[in-house]
DNA sequence: CATCGATGTTGAG
DNA sequence: TCAACCTCGATGG
């Protein structure tokens, strides 16, 4: 469910919180346990994200690489210091973070201790993790019938001396050498966060104008550009009044780079508020209205059979590669 | 209480 | 193309 932008918010909770400390690493799940064995005590030297893959490194030349996939979290407990880029949500935008309107991705920077705060799939939090309960040792009793792994807990818990973070749910949680990042990393389109905007700008127009295929499916490809999901595409169409079914290299050059650009504001504007905000040129009222409701906040997404905000049309909605396309065809064409 | 569906990816066929 | 993965909020009885 999390796109880039919720991504890119935990790496930075990550790098405030972990980066340069000893972490210790347990799988209370038991499902990670292997993986948490090969990273616990060590120190966290960097935290990073591309697209919706988030890397940890540790010492001695060795990675986790999470993924969240569909519904994946990570849950922070403790101190925690919310990094200076990602905490407007409680300052700058102001009614953005209306008390109550939106735990989606709220960050809890008013308490030193015991704050907690949830990013990822949308999810209330779920009541303070207790900072003494350790991962309970095991005695070593060979003829022990071990329980089969438990679903519905964590799957990877991470804890410093004061910030504890537990991971539910996720797609890939791996330990993984430089060499397997770094492959991981070739297969990943541009991300507007990282490396170089001109360049980045380029690899984009080049991978969509080179393909046959509907751009509604080029902006989901990972391979192409990074981080964008089902929702962030569907408005990112609209919002380029493009029709979802135009090959690649029929969308004129203009028009990709303007994709691009769009996604660039977009994904900083969703990083600093922890909010897909599609939506501008809203009056206060209609404004107050979208950030109150998940329903009032986008063009298309989720509105099949509603009017278009814009020109009435009935929005529709098919599938595409087995994800829900909704789509203006009044205002996308 | 049971069932469904979701902001995603992988791998089998 | 589709099932599997795996979690939990929303929905319906």
């Amino acid at each position: 469910m999390p796109e880039g932008h919720s991504v890119h918010r935990i790496a930075r909770q990550f790098d405030r919180n972990f980066t340069g400390r000893s972490v210790a690493v347990s799988s209370p799940q038991g499902r990670f346990a292997d993986g948490a064995a090969l990273l616990d005590g060590r120190r966290m030297s960097r935290a990073m994200a591309v697209g919706k893959q988030m890397f940890l490194e540790f010492d001695g030349d060795r990675w986790l690489r999470v993924h969240l996939g569909l519904y994946g979290a990570w849950d922070f407990a403790g101190e925690i210091l919310v990094d200076p880029t990602i905490a407007s949500a409680n300052g700058r935008m102001g009614q953005t973070n209306q008390r109550g309107t939106d735990l989606e991705e709220a960050i809890h920077d008013d308490a030193g201790e015991n704050s907690l705060a949830s990013i990822g799939a949308p999810r209330k939090t779920r009541g303070h993790v207790r900072m003494s309960e350790q991962t309970k040792g095991v005695d070593d009793g060979a003829e022990l019938e071990w329980p089969p792994p438990v679903v519905g807990q964590v799957r990877a818990r991470l804890m410093t001396e004061v910030t504890c973070a537990d991971l539910r749910g996720p797609t890939a949680c791996v330990v993984e050498t430089p060499e397997q990042i770094d492959a991981v990393l070739d297969r990943l389109g541009p991300d507007p966060l990282v490396g170089d905007p001109r360049e980045n700008e380029e690899r984009f127009v080049a991978a969509v104008r080179r393909r046959g295929v509907a751009i509604g499916q080029l902006l989901m490809d990972q391979a192409v550009v990074s981080g964008i999901g089902n929702v962030y595409r569907a408005e990112m169409l609209f919002r380029a009044a493009l029709d979802p079914h135009t090959p690649g290299r029929r969308v004129p050059e203009d028009v990709v780079r303007g994709l691009w650009h769009d996604w660039t504001e977009l994904l900083r504007i969703g990083v600093e508020t922890g909010q897909m905000m599609t939506m501008d040129g809203l009056t206060g009222e209609e404004w107050r209205r979208a950030m109150a409701s998940r329903d009032d906040r986008h063009w298309v997404y989720h509105r099949a059979g509603l009017p278009c905000r814009r020109c009435g049309t009935e929005i529709a909605l098919e599938e595409m590669q087995a994800r829900k396309l909704y789509w203006c065809p009044g205002c996308q064409k």
